[in-house]
DNA sequence: AGACACATCTAGACAGTGTCAAGTTACGCG
DNA sequence: CGCGTAACTTGACACTGTCTAGATGTGTCT
């Protein structure tokens, strides 16, 4: 038996050394906040769930903050990811690429609605952490940039260019809050529609903020 | 002397029966949020505030969950009376009505950042009970009467009209949600500003979702 | 190859949390 | 005046996050 060696075997055995605790436990992490939600969120259940010591976590992420940090600044990715892939599907056009990140947003919300919150409406996460922010300024970015094609004004030195920034994302960012809050299914149905009308809904509410 | 007459005397004493916990602890309670913040919050804590033992919470709100149901059904009473405020001092027309409403909803969310959150970002209340419904729902109908004013439809029968009322509220929301966790302030530094110059930075954006 | 430094993980303890059950106090009604 | 009952206290329980000390591998250097 050439068995045991030594770098990354089956991963999940009782071995002293998890060997890849790190990504494991913010797998782990994801997956009990979208079971249990932002509020019930438990480190203890996380080690759990991972087959660690209730301890192991606080050697990679410092304590429970540290973890939500880490966890936060991989879902700014994730959006990013969500909004790249309504680009790629939508039409060249400086218009249509700007709706398509807003309908990225609203995906990855519905999608992630723990983690949203997680990510916008919590105080757990150290926005300070570099990783977070890092993550944080790239899906900002990418609005501001489409917003600078859309108006053809730099929002850092255009105050009404910044308007129009603000503007956007408070739509899509509202629309995604209340929609998975279940606030806005109480008066559409979105979830009823097939999804073409339900974009055509969101499209129609997203170009308002810049529809002069 | 005609003194300790039974009902209600100095609230604040030691008497075994307080009197009046039900109101004292909601109060304790909105203290403590918004001191501390939604996460943080402590039902011991309150009930220390208020001077009574930490069970006696569970006699007037059954549960942690009860309490912050109440304290939610109070904040949309007080939401409606920050929107009321705005629409006293507002012309009379029909737009500076419905863009009244909205600027209540920014004030209130900036003033109460953490029962903001606790409305409606947070799982804890709940949605079934029958105080936070109705303050909810006259919240909401307040919106849907302004804008039906504005556009001319009831939305409860005209799609077109509902999406006006969707547009309105996500804007207003998303708005008061960013700006509360200081997403807006980098930005555009409000709160540097004169309030009449934020005012109508806000009232820009707040028009944009129904000029059609 | 052997041994040592060090990162990794476990295990126990601590203060704090929400909730439950049982006991104590006092209000109000007969 | 006495008694039922609502209001409140007290103690216990399981659970939480964090700290500490100890156990266990991993990798490196000679």
């Amino acid at each position: 038996m050439t068995a045991s060696s030594p770098s990354a075997s089956h991963a999940a055995s009782k071995r002293y050394h998890h060997g890849d605790l790190g990504p494991a436990l913010l797998k782990a992490a994801e997956e009990e906040l979208a079971e249990n939600g932002t509020e019930s969120f438990s480190l203890r259940a996380v080690a759990k769930r991972a087959g660690v010591s209730h301890g192991a976590p606080a050697h990679h992420f410092g304590d429970a903050k540290g973890l939500l940090t880490a966890l936060a600044a991989i879902g700014y990715d994730r959006l990013i990811a969500a909004q790249e892939a309504r680009q790629a599907a939508a039409a060249p056009d400086k218009t249509s690429q700007l709706i398509a990140i807003g309908l990225g947003y609203v995906d990855f919300g519905i999608a992630n609605p723990a983690l949203f919150r997680l990510m916008f409406s919590s105080e757990k996460p150290d926005r300070s952490d570099e990783a977070f922010a890092a993550s944080s300024l790239a899906a900002f970015g990418k609005l501001v940039e489409l917003v600078q094609a859309e108006v053809g004004a730099d929002p850092y030195s255009d105050a009404e260019a910044m308007k129009d920034v603000v503007a956007s994302w408070a739509m899509v960012h509202g629309l995604a809050d209340l929609i998975l809050s279940g606030r806005i299914e109480r008066l559409m149905g979105l979830s009823q529609l097939p999804q073409d009308e339900t974009d055509a809904i969101l499209i129609d509410i997203l170009l308002r903020p810049i529809s002069r």
